[in-house]
DNA sequence: GTTAAACGGGACTAAATTAGTCTTGATTTT
DNA sequence: AAAATCAAGACTAATTTAGTCCCGTTTAAC
């Protein structure tokens, strides 16, 4: 249904944890408690925004992960680029993965690069910085015991 | 991965056929034959765009389809909407059909409209006309057997 | 050095979504 | 009345996405 899906919208959590924390190196267990979501799924999704060069990770004890730029810097198509791979709306589009089959005599020729284009700066133009509410992300929480609740922004996406 | 899905790219196939032949009545097994899928999924397909009011149905013998309004009057996002539903990228977002569940306390309220709406509109930018190339669509089949071969726009979407 | 904590890569399973089919019923022309 | 056609919706199959697990490598601490 044109959604983003679930592992885009727990990277966005992660990326919002580490900036909120961006003098901590945090691992995937600490996010895993802040976010409510299981240790490996965030080892999958730290992963991908790993390797997109999102965030930089340090190996072995005491290793973790920080963010690389600054959440100003990451706008929410980097996002969906590093956890879904290139925005194609269709086969056709320039970029896709799997190739259109019937390229040559494709009626629609070329034209869904324009839709496709259109989309793409949609989500080019807004950053992270823009989606987290400067004031009310992740209030500071009270007490120091390890179970501060985090709440994952959305239940089902 | 975000992409529109295959009914909505079929959807766009039965637009482009029907404004081709507008001055005909077509039905299911001819549109079918057309675009080489099967008659139960063109029905399919005819069902949600009636729906949406984009075409006109009638019943009983000779009945058939037509295109209500003209292609240079269909949106792209008009045809995603009669097929996959209201354009939500997350849950988040107004007007999606289920609500966010965390809505009250969720960090990121209200931003994804944000996001949402410069989809929406970069999908309402684009209508079936500008989709369409006008001389290269569903060019003039040359011989009047019903194997009329015109190829769907894509393989997998 | 050895050990334990962490990430990296990738295979695998389970869950959810989407696509496609089928059946039954209503409508309309001949 | 009969045949053709869409309407509605249940159902099955296919595909995609989410989540888990395993094994290997790296690195700090002891």
């Amino acid at each position: 249904m044109l959604k983003i899906n679930r592992m885009t919208d727990y990277a966005i959590l992660v990326l919002g944890l580490l900036h909120q924390r961006h003098d901590e190196r945090l691992n995937a267990n600490d996010m895993a408690g802040y976010l409510h979501l299981s240790k490996t799924t965030i080892a999958k999704v730290i992963k991908a925004l790993s390797h997109a060069e999102l965030v930089e990770t340090s190996r072995g004890v005491n290793g973790g992960c920080h963010l690389k730029i600054d959440v100003s810097q990451i706008t929410v198509s980097a996002v969906v680029e590093a956890i879904e791979g290139p925005i194609a709306l269709t086969a056709c589009v320039e970029g896709a993965d799997e190739a259109c089959a019937v390229k040559t005599g494709c009626f629609l020729s070329g034209h869904w690069n324009h839709v496709n284009d259109a989309l793409k700066s949609a989500l080019e133009s807004v950053t992270l910085a823009d989606l987290f509410e400067p004031e009310a992300i992740f209030p500071p929480v009270q007490d120091t015991s390890s179970t501060a609740s985090l709440e994952p922004a959305f239940q089902k996406v």
